[in-house]
This record gives C-alpha cells, structure tokens and sequence, in this order.
DNA sequence: ATCGTAATTGAACACTGTTCAATTAAGGGA
DNA sequence: TCCCTTAATTGAACAGTGTTCAATTACGAT
C-alpha cells in the first residue's frame, strides 16, 4: 500500500502538517491524536515519523502557520489605519481577533512550549522579531522623542498587555462570567497607554547588557 | 494493606491535593500522573479515584491553592503600600511575583481550562471575585469620579495587562529571548495607565446587559 | 465474636506516542 | 525484460497514560 509516487517528500509534509492544522483549528491539540492526522492523510501513524521527529514538531509547524496568519492580518489592519496611534490600536484588534476566530491555533501558540533545551524554529524567532519590529516603528511614530530604552519598555507593554487580553478573553476558566466587551477592554488599555506616552518616569536604566 | 484509620475522609483528600501541588510546583502538570501522586502518600492509584471523579478534578483543587495563595501575597503587598496608585503597581508585582517564584502553578492555572460544560467550582469564582474587588477599590481610590462602567473596564484593563507580562514571561516560547526587564515593563503599563486615568473618551455604552 | 459497610487494592481496559523489522514500491543497469 | 539496490511505508509491537471494577481487607456497631 506504499504509494511513494503520490506525493513528493515535500508535499508529504505539507500535507500533515495541513491537516494538523486544520484538526486543531476543530478539537484543540489536545484532543488530536498521531493517528487521527495519519488516518485523515490516508497513510499509517509510522509514516509521520519518517517526516518528522516528534508529534510535537508537526504541532510546531501548526505554530509557525498561526504566526504567518498573525503577521498577514496584523498587516492588513495597519494598511486601513492612517494615524500611528490607529494602527497600533487596530494591531491589537487584528491580534484579538484572530484569538478569537481560532481560540485552539491560539492556544496551541503559547501553551506548546519548547522544551528548555535551544532548538527553537528559526522561522517561528524571524515571525515574531517582525511582529515586535511592526509595533515598534509605530509606537516611535507617536512620539519621535522617546528613547530607545523607552521604546523597548513601551513595545513590550503593550505587547503584553493586548496578549492578556486575548489569553483571559479565551479563558472563561478563571475569570468565569463570560465577558463580551474584550474590544472595549483593548481600546481602553491602548489608549491610556498612548495617552501619556512617553513618561519620563519610566524607562532609564533597566537594560541589563551582562 | 487498607489502612482506613491513618487518615479520615477529608485528611486523604488534602493529603492528595498537597502531594500534588508539591509534584506540580517541581515537575509542571504535564510530568505529573496519577500513580505518581498515589505512590509518594503511600496509596495506590484506585484509592485516588474513590476520593475524586478525575485526575482533572485534582488539579482543579491545586488551582485554588495557588489562588488563594495569590490573594494572600496581594493582601501583603496591599498592605505594604499607603498610595492607592502605589497599592496598584504593588499588586501587579505581586502577582508577578507567585508566577516567577512558582511558574507551574501559575501555568496550570491558565491552561487547565474547566470544560465548556458548567462545574465551575466555587471556591474558585470567589477567590477571583475578591481579587476583583480589591482592584476595583484601589482604582475607585485613584479618582472617585469615574463612572462604573469606567471602572469595569478599567479594572479588567489593568488585570490583563498585567497577567499578560506574567504569562510571557513565562514562555520563552514565542519571545524567545529572556527578558529581564518584566518589572521594569509591569511599572511601564501600569503607571502609563494611571497617568491619563480616567479618560473620558473610553467607557461609554459597552456594558451590554442582554 | 460476628457481621455489614466501606475503603483499599491490583489487575485489567482502552488509549496514547513511539519504534522497528518486515514488506512493498520505484528507478537504474544488465 | 529482469533483477537489484534503495528508500518509503507498513503494522505489529512497546511502555506508559487515565480510568474502572470485582475482590479483598479493615473498621465500627451489634
């Protein structure tokens, strides 16, 4: 039943990695199993492993697709905004709203963690280097005088704070009564960092080069 | 080797729990298995089952720990501080604080959804509730003429501002390089945010009670 | 002392990720 | 055309997981 021909070795990874993706998107990669991917492929759970190491590098992969659909919609939001504090605002959005489109592709990204040891998806770094490059040149744009110690400090923050959002907007775990106003919650957090941006108070003397 | 008389019915039950958050705190939830639970008080792993309906419901009981926990180290941070802005910046290092010094807890506590169907526990929800209030009274001491819908927003605005810095921090996952400065980024969010509190452009008409 | 009740056991079950010898197909050389 | 090397694919195994349940054991009341 081997059929070497129908797909390149190539495709063949695409190919699992696809329906990988498309079994989270549905059930969570929790609830996805080896064998339902190889079943839905049409080949034998073994074949997964002459492509890839592990279930946990194929989930990966799954990661690396979220990022690009990230930076893909991240950039579209920019283009429709004409100020810098609009499209740091519709970033956010763009962000919250694919959290909320695809909670598992979502959750996968932060929760999958890579193991302590160093191999981390090259691809994946390069995703998100652009993603923090995008809120950066923005974020300088509101006020050409900030610092570049500043501006680091206020790339992060508002990174973090947006992602909080996203994280407890899909987690009626903890915080149990569901909120419908997260989009109210976003624009109220980014415009009050913006709102005082940049403080002289803040930002000297945190970076540690050692 | 039944030995029903070492332990009553509820000293079993917080034998278990403890042991767990003991081999969570150290290993993280997903290294952790029921046998291993069972073996470390000296039970087998039936006996783990007659006292909860699932290993999930364990570490559902770890989670109030760690909340409970968590409103405690608030309380003393709260109580440290005598400006209600200065008890504000206190409880966000506060609770930056558990996540560093126990990240697994703090990982298991936002990972280990409860399942779209309702057993929300109890314990939980008031736990969160009065964590809730605590800000909610802080904020309200900052500027006591911001509305309540104001105030709503507000208080989740700053909550998952801060939750998100704890939970990148946690993951070198995506952000991959260490970052050493999330006091320094917590200090930023937060103190932007109470500069241009409240803003009077924000907090109108989302509430939507349906 | 005996009995009934209930906690505890340990051996099973179905399922997971992962491995690997054996099988099968493809391509090249005679 | 046939064979022979090479490599992809298989399917049956393995160890380990959460979970169940009849059988066993110990306790408290009679």
């Amino acid at each position: 039943m081997a059929r070497r021909s129908d797909h390149t070795k190539e495709e063949l990874r695409n190919l699992i990695v696809d329906e990988a993706t498309t079994l989270v998107d549905e059930f969570g990669a929790t609830n996805i199993t080896a064998r339902d991917i190889a079943a839905r492929i049409g080949y034998t759970v073994g074949t997964l492993y002459t492509h890839f190491d592990d279930l946990s590098a194929i989930l990966l992969h799954v990661n690396v697709r979220t990022l690009d659909r990230l930076k893909t919609e991240i950039q579209i939001a920019t283009a429709a905004a004409s100020d810098p504090a609009d499209r740091l605002l519709a970033m956010g959005h763009a962000y919250l709203g694919l959290a909320e489109a695809h909670p598992h592709w979502f959750a996968l990204l932060f929760n999958h963690g890579v193991q302590p040891g160093q191999p981390v998806p090259a691809r994946l770094q390069e995703v998100v280097d652009c993603l923090f490059d995008l809120l950066r040149t923005e974020l300088a744009a509101v006020d050409p005088n900030a610092t570049a110690d500043q501006l680091e400090l206020g790339v992060r923050a508002l990174w973090c704070g947006v992602h909080g959002i996203c994280v407890l907007s899909l987690s009626d775990r903890v915080v149990t009564q569901r909120w419908r106003a997260d989009r109210f919650v976003l624009t109220t957090l980014v415009t009050h960092f913006l709102a005082s941006w940049p403080l002289a108070a803040v930002g000297g003397g945190w970076s540690d080069s050692a």
